[in-house]
DNA sequence: ATGGCTTATACTTATCCTGAGCATAACCTA
DNA sequence: TAGGTTATGCTCAGGATAAGTATAAGCCAT
């Protein structure tokens, strides 16, 4: 973007560039989150955009639910990035990667094509902190944060590099803080110490575990699940992952597993009541171990009943 | 998007389009949020997208920083919206706008071109609750709204109409949620209350105030409105908007500007201290009317402190 | 200089929310 | 029938919030 603020008289020939649809489709399957890949799990389900829809997610939803054979609970648009040219393209035309957010359910999917399902934390190991923090944080990623933020030319640039992973993987009993994974993948990108980082350079020395993937796709999957992981605290998306009945142990699992970290059991069920977002349907969970659990069935009426916000301003009533 | 998963071998000179950056600059002066625009008000800045920077977001600030001659504080991407062809364009090249929001101050604009500053209200008088519910809300536009909901072909549809206005409007003592602007827009649009709805039809009734922009700029507007009403409540991002120093009573003016609502004094002050988002310049105001104010600055600190998050999940400590 | 106006700031109170833990219930299996 | 497992009810303390009262510190007109 630069010049004049109208619309240039440069020739559209001139700028015209391509766009891709990319989609982070979720689905928590037994407790596990997992996302649909194509290509051997090394890539985002893709396609080039085309103008036969109304809008770019209609667009994304009829293809999904093509290729799932199921109608596509929610959607959202996460981001768009600019690729400046392809890998081998050359000064070949530039494409922007517009990307989605959608929550489906894994077993309704008519697997014809070369789709699978991959749990999530295969391409972020560091991100499941459901049983502690993973061993992998204190003795890989902690000593080659550290030694990339001593390799910094000048000591401010040492602590700053320092205490931004202290922040982001919350190093010296600072708090996990879940939402971040977006700056975690960067941070490490930016440590080249993932494959997607030294692709070109070629200088690959110490990486860190997990599994890279085809351009940025590992960067927008990042997007995907910290957008996640923050919106399942003040809108009721989850249910969009869950089969129409479900126990309350179970609905909280799948919020667990999105969010990489164990919730109190007590309060999360004290919580889904006072919200009264959930009802029972009078049946009984059959074949568990231990006492028998309600089913509960997620109430659509709040979704007409009020428009869920969260205030956090000291608003006044006059 | 259409077709396999896979690159399709689609000529790229047959799915070539253009692209536009759209940005939503706000500012607050004088308690009063401003937002930029060109056309003599009609538009918001806006100009093709080029491969140039590194990002669209570099090139965004780039270009915001030549119009304005400073740089930009926070900038943040809003949606990409497809346009299926121009007005008038024909089956010509179809193109996306991608929207952004940036916050800066007024005064430090070297205006030069053709952009003026105009107040955000001016597009949507409904929005400001400052002085309670505007009287076009009960005068004009719930009467219109109940008369479009009455218009439906099914009684069903009916209620349903006027439920959703009930809840994005906080008639029947709903709450008024600030929040819902874009959801309240597309609302008057779906109606046939705004100009942009009716342009094509030509079929002007009765329409409601608020001043109309170019294609769908209003949109994008309210986009921008809604996410920073959402933001400003767990990111301090007003402080962007405010000058080096400032009197807790003028961060709150802002903050109230912002909002469309007003808030309780004693408690936001509160929340400032404890959150220790400010601190005393030790400097006291000047030329004002009553007590003289502390003077506070941003502590631009907690940006590198904490990684503000919020919980809402019931976490468990183990 | 004084009373009245305006804004700033301190303090109080009741209520609600949250984190955490204890206790009991209901099922299964050895 | 004891012991394991999950479900569910209840309590309790501490902190956050909403709302209001009270006092301080300037200015201005009289």
């Amino acid at each position: 973007m630069a010049g004049p603020p109208r619309k240039t008289k440069t020739p559209d020939s001139a700028r015209a560039i391509t766009a891709d649809l990319v989609a982070v489709l979720v689905a928590v399957t037994d407790g596990q989150p997992k996302i649909m890949t194509i290509a051997n799990a090394g890539a985002l389900p893709s396609g080039p955009f085309e103008f036969k829809h109304r809008s770019l997610q209609s667009g994304l939803r009829a293809w999904v639910e093509a290729q799932t054979g199921h109608p596509l609970g929610y959607v959202e648009q996460l981001y768009t990035f600019a690729d400046r040219g392809r890998t081998g393209d050359g000064p070949s035309p530039h494409s922007v990667s517009i990307s989605y957010l959608g929550l489906t359910r894994e077993d309704q999917v008519a697997d014809g094509a070369s789709a699978h399902w991959s749990g999530w934390y295969d391409y972020f190991p560091w991100e499941d902190h459901r049983e502690g923090p993973p061993s992998l944080l204190a003795k890989l990623l902690t000593p080659r944060l550290r030694a990339w933020a001593k390799s910094a030319p000048s000591a401010a640039l040492q602590r700053e590099r320092w205490q931004r992973a202290a922040i982001t993987f919350g190093f010296e009993d600072r708090e996990w803080n879940e939402e971040l994974v977006l700056q975690r993948y960067e941070l490490l990108f930016e440590a080249a110490l993932i494959p997607e980082a030294v692709r070109e350079s070629g200088n690959a020395g110490t990486l860190v575990p997990g599994r890279p993937m085809t351009a940025d796709h590992r960067r927008i999957l990042a997007t995907g699940i910290a957008r996640l992981r923050a919106k399942i605290k003040y809108r009721p998306v989850v249910f969009e992952l869950m089969p129409a009945e479900f126990t309350l142990l179970q609905l909280q699992r799948s919020v667990e597993a999105l969010a990489g970290r164990l919730v109190h059991k007590q309060n999360f069920r004290r919580l889904m009541e006072q919200q009264q977002l959930v009802e029972e349907t009078g049946a009984i969970a059959a074949d568990t171990v231990g006492r028998p659990a309600k089913l509960f069935r997620f109430r659509h009426a709040v979704l007409a009943e009020r428009a869920v916000a969260g205030t956090k301003l000291p608003l006044s009533r006059t």
